[in-house]
DNA sequence: GGATTAAAGTGCTATATAGCACAAATACAA
DNA sequence: TTGTATTTGTGCTATATAGCACTTTAATCC
């Protein structure tokens, strides 16, 4: 290689490896470093200098004690250590809804323990998104229906890992929770206490996880040999204040659930608080059963019955994925979805005498 | 030095270094490379590479030739356009305590609309403070007593905005909120009901608002000619749990208070639900006031009595001023008290009859 | 054919040594 | 006192060498 008196001969090796890589001449995996050294007649030291500003560039990537490795051309943004987490703002309360402001806290954890910084954002604009994008180097999106489009377009700039629910697009990797089969244990559950009148209420329809959850409630019926009754389905919104109505509702009903499941602990606590309002005992007038296990569902009087989501997985697997994707390498197991298991505790009981003989 | 078997002897000359600069005791420039080697006891190449490093984290810079100097952060630093949001790790919930999801709800609204991206942080260890902070232009910082030496540390790099509660060195800007005098109007107000026993919960002991919450309690009862009694104080944490246990320890008092003041909504709405538990109702039996104005004290039924923080205008005035002092213009004012207000709701009334005569 | 051991390959840390180009400080001569 | 030359100090580039911890490959043995 041809030497030049001003130029310093770790910038030579990097010139000539930026070279290559872009004539496709190394494709996967450099020569090792003492390799290299030999091949281009300089010092090892030198070799190793010159990578180790490839790397720091994003071009390559070292795994110790393995070897040097193109990165992902996506990965030749400049690097950040920075990722973002979206949460679009026309979600009810944006992190003030607590299972958000949980996947949020567990994200930062995770993100703080490996040396990334933790941007939120929910504005969609394309001029919002153009900026914010330019600044991560990867992001992990709560995923709704209506936002694939905002998916699609953050997933050209940089990588995407989607949680909560999957995306149609199945090159977007996901970490979601099997809803549908955690509806059912709480379906069963109740059962086994001896409920057969069982309402539920709904959580938001654009999302796969709202519909699993749905569905997974009228599964867990027909297996228990009961009829599906569209009068003891509320449409609720995941919100609080939507429990309180959909506790009203039930209410006014002819024939009573003796247990309702909420498709979140926002709308149970709710439920809850208008039963108390209206002189019922939960559970002695009524069983509630929640789903995602926020902090309060711990705290109140007498504990929630819920649905346990595996919050620090979530975050911790969606993470991992998505330093993997920037980091250039490509994933085993693209989609993951997490069992989430029913916990039983003290807002369930077997229903009133009054409603088993009724 | 010290040398410990696992951590490499460049990262034991960082870390050295990075102390002696937080210390002061290297205050311009930087030993020699090779005098700082034969000071410490390790090799030139390794002080090197450990300067090195500390030059990308942006503490320190080089002149060739000249010397190795302590980066002036703020000068030298390259916009990018992002700020922080730093709350504590050790606050109970992170952001999963409402009130704080709502002011970082608020923050992001402000700083979406005026083209910034938002980083939220809570780990105080010094490598990650140094990591993130050079890639803010400012934070606001949720303070407390025991985090104000944090707050000299990122002042020394951004400019920062204390909100909730200010900080003992005043050159640092606050926007925060008239604790005392809001509430006064609580027990004002209750006492304007006819209640003559009113109970408190209080908050955390290391913040301006918590005390002044407290003081604002104390002084409205001296106010109104009723002595304060110290049992019917109990020492809350701001957490819904320590509500219920709050309520409870209320409950078994041999004379009951007919209200209760909360220094915040979560221990309201905890010791609403442990009334409820306990068969009393509210404000039937004891009216329940708080403080905050969190989203689900209007959801409740009925909705709680509380004295509604100006959240938007906390988050609006901060990132004004915080704005004002990255583009490097001075305050006007530099401390900010805004004022909160009581709303009446549905969990205060007139103290049961058999409260008034006995 | 499978298990075990040894050898080779990988990036990583660390040190010693040498000399470059340049700036600042010091010594000396006019 | 000023100008010039020399010395010292600064970060920079470069190389050789050594060994660590771990992974992969090859050789050997049963």
């Amino acid at each position: 290689m041809a030497a030049d008196k001003t130029t310093p001969k770790y910038v030579l090796v990097e010139d000539y490896l930026r070279n290559q890589i872009k004539k496709n001449r190394i494709s996967d995996r450099l020569p090792g470093e003492r390799a290299l050294a030999a091949e281009l007649g300089f010092s090892y030291m030198t070799v190793r200098k010159a990578v180790e500003n490839l790397v720091n560039e994003g071009l390559l990537y070292k795994v110790p004690t393995k070897g040097t490795f193109i990165a992902d051309q996506k990965a030749n943004k400049t690097r950040t250590r920075t990722i973002g987490y979206f949460l679009d703002s026309r979600i009810a309360g944006g992190l003030s809804s607590p299972y958000y402001s949980m996947i949020f806290n567990a994200i930062e954890k995770q993100a703080t323990r490996q040396g990334y910084s933790l941007v939120y954002f929910s504005d969609s604009s394309d001029s919002n998104l153009q900026m914010i994008l330019q600044k991560l180097d990867g992001v992990i999106a709560s995923s709704f229906l209506r936002i694939e489009n905002l998916i699609q377009q953050m997933k050209a700039i940089v990588p995407v890992v989607a949680i909560d629910n999957s995306v149609a697009d199945k090159t977007i990797p996901s970490v979601i929770v099997d809803n549908f089969n955690a509806q059912i244990q709480s379906v069963d559950y109740l059962c086994s206490l001896g409920h057969q009148h069982i309402g539920f209420m709904t959580g938001l329809e654009d999302s796969d996880a709202g519909k699993n959850r749905y569905a997974g409630y009228k599964s867990g019926l027909i297996k228990q040999g009961i009829e599906v009754d569209p009068a003891l389905v509320f449409r609720g919104n995941y919100t609080f204040g939507s429990g309180v109505s959909g506790a009203q509702y039930f209410l006014e009903l002819e024939q009573r659930p003796s247990a309702i499941i909420c498709a979140n602990d926002s709308m149970a606590l709710g439920a809850i608080s208008k039963l108390h309002q209206e002189g019922l005992e939960v559970p002695a007038d009524m069983s509630i059963v929640g789903f995602d296990d926020i902090d309060i569902a711990r705290q109140i009087t007498p504990p929630l019955t819920t649905v346990s989501v595996p919050i620090d997985e979530i975050a911790s697997c969606a993470f991992n994925m998505l330093t993997s994707l920037i980091e250039g390498r490509t994933l085993e197991n693209r989609h993951v979805a997490l069992e989430a298991h029913l916990v039983a505790r003290g807002t369930s009981r077997e229903p009133a005498k009054s409603e088993v003989t009724a």
